[in-house]
DNA sequence: TATTGTTATACTCTATAACTATA
DNA sequence: TATAGTTATAGAGTATAACAATA
């Protein structure tokens, strides 16, 4: 019976990343950001720029909601769009001076403000926790494409 | 210095969320629902039925914004609203038959399917999984209070 | 032919604030 | 006065499919 051993974890897991969400979700909001443009920024933030393919990839948005997001945060100067020279299908994202600005005001805030969070556990309770959720998402991943060969 | 503390953790666990939303939701999907939409039909599951109130502090949906998934759910006769009888302002929300019917549906498939991924992993693993994720969402949730609290 | 990104469409979700009705 | 839910508004995100340019 599947239900008994998926149920709980999934739930913790679940609950865990929703108590994540809504206390990032208050703080960045306070930036005037969303917060799928706040992963944007986050994921291009320490990178040379990154195509739409990459971008897309890493945070889980499709191309076409993709270029909307970005449209929206190239026209606050946050991004800019370059041309790819090795590829001219592909065009890069990067930060913006004012957005490696706002990467840096941001993020590191967000983090010092979560941070008591996670060192009210010990050292060794976070790499568990660490170890144990990569296992998970790999495992998970495994799933995904397991579904995606049905097609 | 906190990057060092709370980045790894945080990457996991927003990769291993990610993770399962990928799965959850490409699986949900092919029963035409959203994962808002999915969310409510999920907690109403196995419930007498529930208010907005604690409908939306269950699911983290604001209250104008679950009037409108409700009312969805509802054109799909898949929810029914209640006058409640203790409390006139209040409003209940419980699955109807056919709600129940897709609630059982589609929920025991998408565990089935999720199952393996949980299986991969030893007992004693999950258990520590749970634990630590348990642990790191009551610290989260202070750290939301102290945020409201600034207000 | 396949891939990258854009455009177009239609809908859902979202925050926010003003509103109604009950308590 | 406070609370539960609705309505109104405006904007953002979403899936999807058709499209242009390049490989």
């Amino acid at each position: 019976m599947s239900k008994a051993i998926v149920v709980p974890v999934i739930r913790e897991l679940a609950r865990c990343y929703q108590a994540f969400q809504h206390a990032s979700d208050a703080h960045i909001r306070r930036f005037g950001l969303t917060p799928p443009q706040f992963d944007i920024v986050v994921t291009l933030g320490n990178t040379p720029g990154l195509s739409f393919k990459e971008l897309g990839s890493r945070t889980l948005i499709t191309k076409g909601t993709l270029t909307g997001v970005v449209d929206r945060l190239e026209a606050r100067g946050l991004v800019e769009r370059m041309n790819c020279p090795e590829d001219g299908r592909s065009t890069l994202v990067r930060l913006t001076p004012e957005g490696d600005r706002v990467f840096r005001e941001v993020f590191e805030p967000h983090l010092a403000f979560l941070a008591p969070a996670f060192e009210s556990m010990p050292e060794c309770g976070r790499k568990e926790l660490e170890k144990r959720l990569k296992q998970l998402r790999e495992a998970l991943e495994k799933r995904s494409d397991e579904l995606d060969k049905r097609d």
